[in-house]
RNA sequence: CGGGGCGUAGCGCAGUCUGGUUAGCGCACCUGGUUUGGGACCAGGGGGUCGGGGGUUCGAAUCCCUCCGCCCCGACCA
């Protein structure tokens, strides 16, 4: 391609609402422009670095044996009804009508689509299993789009869908998603992990998160230092801990006057004490689909609580802080609250269980209780609720965990029959029983890749691209277009690459040489080739954009050594 | 959805508080010339519903009301 009839423009100033460098660069460097928020166009540049992502994708997945369909993107009501997700998805779900006043949604995700669509064409254990896919457009109404392609409402996105005949089928499928997503992520040159993800209310299987390793992800992830464990902190564990050395000895069982001291940190001065026998009292406001109360979380005083386990322990639908007014309405002293004759509903964390010598609130003003022992609430709810901390240690292999933000590409999820029994989606078994599909489904964030690669791979000039995603591979700058054989080296280099198949863009236009390597640098190409002043001495120069390194090279060796470059 | 901010040329901004020539600057764009290895220079030029609507006023980018859009923090969310 030549540059002067790209349709590429760049801009010296980012656009004042990009924050975060994909964004800004991606503006900048005419990758994408913005229509609305989180709806964007993509330019040409952009375009083709989106449709090598898919290209990758889908090679992956085809070798993998899935099946790549496309299901409309406008979807009947009726389907999401039939689910029950019309009501639930709430306010992110774009609906409308037709003229003949027919609900539709814009597709947020096409479970139900693919169920409906396998329903009824594949009725026998014979045909199983089966793996369907698609690479498309996405419309979820969030409530507040950011990042530029990050969180977009509209946004491509690979989904993908399992049908399997039984709980061990599918799981076999899942575990072969797996490896073709770190065969699809590593080919795109990025640096990320596979973690444990929260399964949620969905409950019972397994789900695990494909994150970009990131400074601006949205998600804390504990990686261990030594070994393959890696999690979300939503989903964290930590290796048991033993007992500190020293244990503090109470005579008795009994309350203590502890004037104002409320927090965890005053108590620890106070009694000069390990934090590991005080137990923290962190109060919640539950909420369920018929009701709300306020739960008491205890843990150990030097462990933090962890909102998605603690959600999750007592399956509702969302937490919230309550205020110390509305613990007092509930007969709750704040600053003093402990297990005993407590009057809600409490969770332990699990590594209370059995735990002794402990100093605990005493639902008394300005009273705790000394030498408590919690063999008293053995039938109590006892779950890890804890946050994992930076240092902890690997439930794997017991080395250092640490934590790191990720920003989330892919999820493949061990579904179950969640779908095919609320859509009636069966097939005959050997036994000619019709049973519910067994499901996995499979997501990749197509469009959000582009700006995960770039939030992973800049730096304070513009984009550093990987080579596999890269939008054209060489560079070539003529310096001077009015030195007419710079112009006619560049061209009969130009020419040559094209035959060779490798991805170049000639910067032919009128311009000097400091706007066209500042674009060089802004659009990251991997590598720009000079031809300039050095021509008279019949050099060129190659500059690799990751490096910034720059390296005279023979006008005689140039084409084998940009081949070498280029080679996969 | 709660809190904050912004909206003036394609992009970035000044002007608004304190109403008053023809609404200004940088970049980009067009013409001519000079220049040509790190976002050149000189001269000339084109481009504006000042987010929309309503109001106050002799007079509104500026004051008031209202609607819309966009960004940031939080809540939410795969």
């Amino acid at each position: 391609m030549r540059f002067s009839k790209s349709f590429i423009h760049t801009l010296k100033e980012a656009p004042k609402d990009a924050s975060l460098p994909s964004h800004k660069y991606l503006v900048r460097a005419g990758f994408i422009s913005q229509v609305a928020s989180g709806i964007y166009n993509f330019l040409p540049l952009g375009k083709i670095v989106l449709e090598k992502i898919k290209k990758i994708t889908k090679e992956e997945l085809d070798a993998a044996g899935a099946v790549e369909v496309q299901l409309g993107f406008v979807t009947p009501c009726e389907l999401w009804e039939q689910s029950g997700r019309l009501a639930k998805y709430g306010k992110e779900l774009l609906r409308f009508k037709d003229r003949k006043e027919n609900c539709f949604v814009l597709g947020p995700t096409h479970e139900e689509m693919m169920v409906n669509l396998v329903r009824g064409r594949i009725n026998s254990y014979k045909q199983l299993p089966l793996n369907l896919y698609q690479i498309g457009l996405k419309f979820r109404d969030e409530a507040r789009p950011r990042f530029g392609l990050l969180r977009g409402r509209e946004f491509v996105m690979k989904d993908g869908y399992s049908f399997h005949a039984d709980e061990e089928d599918m799981k076999r499928e899942y575990a072969l998603m797996e490896e073709t997503y770190k065969k699809i992520f590593s080919r795109m040159g990025l640096d990320f992990r596979a973690v444990e993800a929260d399964v949620g209310a969905i409950g019972g299987s397994a789900s695990k998160e494909f994150m970009v390793i990131a400074d601006s992800g949205e998600d804390n992830i504990a990686i261990c230092t030594q070994c393959d464990y890696a999690a979300n902190v939503e989903a964290a564990k930590k290796a048991k801990r033993s007992e500190p050395s020293e244990v503090p000895e109470f005579s008795n069982f009994e309350p203590f006057l502890t004037p104002g001291i409320k927090t965890i940190e005053e108590l620890k001065e106070f009694f000069h004490i390990d934090p590991y026998f005080l137990l923290k009292a962190v109060a919640k406001k539950a909420l369920y689909e018929d009701g709300e109360e306020i739960v008491v979380f205890f843990l150990r005083g030097d462990q933090e609580l962890q909102e998605t386990k603690a959600m999750n322990a007592i399956e509702a639908l969302e937490l919230e802080d309550v205020s110390d007014e509305e613990l007092k309405k509930a007969g709750i002293v704040p600053g003093f609250i402990g297990p005993y004759e407590l009057g809600c509903k409490v969770v332990f964390d699990e590594e209370l269980k059995g735990a002794k010598n402990l100093i605990c609130g005493g639902n008394r003003e300005d009273y705790h209780l000394i030498g408590a022992d919690l063999a008293h609430f053995e039938d109590a709810l006892f779950v890890d609720i804890k946050e994992v901390k930076e240092g902890d240690e690997c439930p794997k292999c017991g080395a250092a965990l640490q934590i790191k933000k990720g920003i989330e590409v892919g999820h493949i999820f061990q579904l179950g029959t969640r779908y095919s029994d609320a859509l009636n989606a069966t097939f005959l078994d050997k036994d000619g029983k019709a049973r519910p599909f067994v499901m996995g489904t499979y997501g990749i964030g197509i469009s959000r890749l582009i700006a995960a690669a770039i939030e992973q791979n800049h730096d304070d000039r513009g984009c550093i691209w990987p080579k596999e995603i890269a939008p054209f591979s060489v560079d070539i700058i003529v310096s001077n277009t009015k030195e007419k054989e710079q112009l006619d080296f560049a061209e009969e280099l130009y020419g040559f690459l094209l035959q060779e198949g490798v991805e170049v863009i000639l910067d032919d236009r009128p311009e000097r040489f400091g706007p066209k390597i500042k674009d060089f640098e802004l659009i990251g190409f991997p590598y720009g080739v000079i031809v300039g002043k050095g021509l008279r001495d019949g050099k060129v120069q190659v500059v690799d954009r990751k490096t910034l390194e720059k390296e005279d090279v023979d006008i005689l060796n140039i084409k084998d050594y940009l081949l070498q470059l280029t080679k996969k």
